[in-house]
DNA sequence: CACGATTCAGTTGTGCACAACTCAATCGCG
DNA sequence: CGCGATTGAGTTGTGCACAACTGAATCGTG
């Protein structure tokens, strides 16, 4: 039977037996299908992820959307920011605990929804896939991240 | 049977149904495993995949390099300055074509080779995923990469 | 209550992705 | 041959990802 280990190192290494290249891959074709799809939203890819979570919570504080799109405040910090200044979202220091900021979409960014609605169907249907192949993929996909994400970072260090 | 049609916008518009999320989680999550592995070759992912490209080639014009990875000069470009400024590369503009510039790795990027050997070995362990089973995931990803590039605009705009 | 540890948002700096552009070299057609 | 079109690399500007950090608010334990 072949497994990982009767795999030479050099075909580990060609570049056409590495998944993270087509996943790699496969993401910015992903994001170049939604760029196109999100025009008309003005949104980018990113700003609709935060805009999908919004729409399904009402708000959120920075840290909860982070946690649901495992970004940072590094990151979600400019891009409210941004979505801000499109008057999509308004952000407020919570009362309750002045280091939170409350993220709520606003009546624009609510409208938006509409527009929004037919999106993941049209690429959906890009894909070519079937439902089922879709969703079989996606459950891959989130174990592969579940199980990178707690991969000890000891473990990927030099050969020892 | 559930097909597209039968499924509500609203389902569509979910982020824990949608694809792209966990496309662009898994990603990230290579790309943090990646960043682990590669932090002893003093190279990110994406200078890794142009080294991976020139150990196979030997040689490449920097539209080649492009091409296998589908970066363009705007990207690439930088990425190289950097990797010639590592010593890693060494760009030469083409005697045959005066547009062209010809990359290939000096020495010290050739000896690199042997460092990086090991690298995607380790990162197949970590997924725990059986060979076969990653090689699955690379084509269908692969197949969805070249579906989703080979996708007319217009029918991403809206519902007309 | 006090004070060190933690939490949260935000900033800074680096690097990648990509659109739009510049500019020189080359190509190809009349 | 001459000249407009194309090609190839590079630049600029915008936005995302993430590490490392700041600073204020809050928590927890003595």
């Amino acid at each position: 039977m072949e497994t990982l280990d009767t795999v030479p190192d050099e075909d580990f290494l060609r570049l056409d037996h590495q998944i993270c290249f087509s996943l790699h891959a496969a993401t910015r074709a992903f994001n170049g299908v939604y760029r196109e799809a999100l025009k008309e939203l003005g949104l980018t890819y990113p700003q609709y992820l935060v805009m999908l979570v919004l729409w399904e919570h009402g708000e959120l504080p920075v840290k909860g959307i982070g946690e649901r799109l495992r970004l940072d405040s590094g990151t979600l910090s400019p891009l409210l920011k941004r979505l801000e200044a499109a008057g999509y979202v308004e952000r407020r220091r919570s009362p309750e605990d002045e280091r939170s900021v409350t993220v709520r979409p606003t009546g624009a960014g609510t409208a938006l929804k509409e527009k929004a609605l037919g999106v993941p169907r049209r690429i959906a249907a890009a894909t070519g896939l079937p439902l089922e192949d879709i969703r079989d993929l996606r459950e891959r996909l989130d174990a592969l991240a579940v199980r990178l994400d707690g991969v000890d970072p000891d473990a990927l260090g030099s050969c020892t």
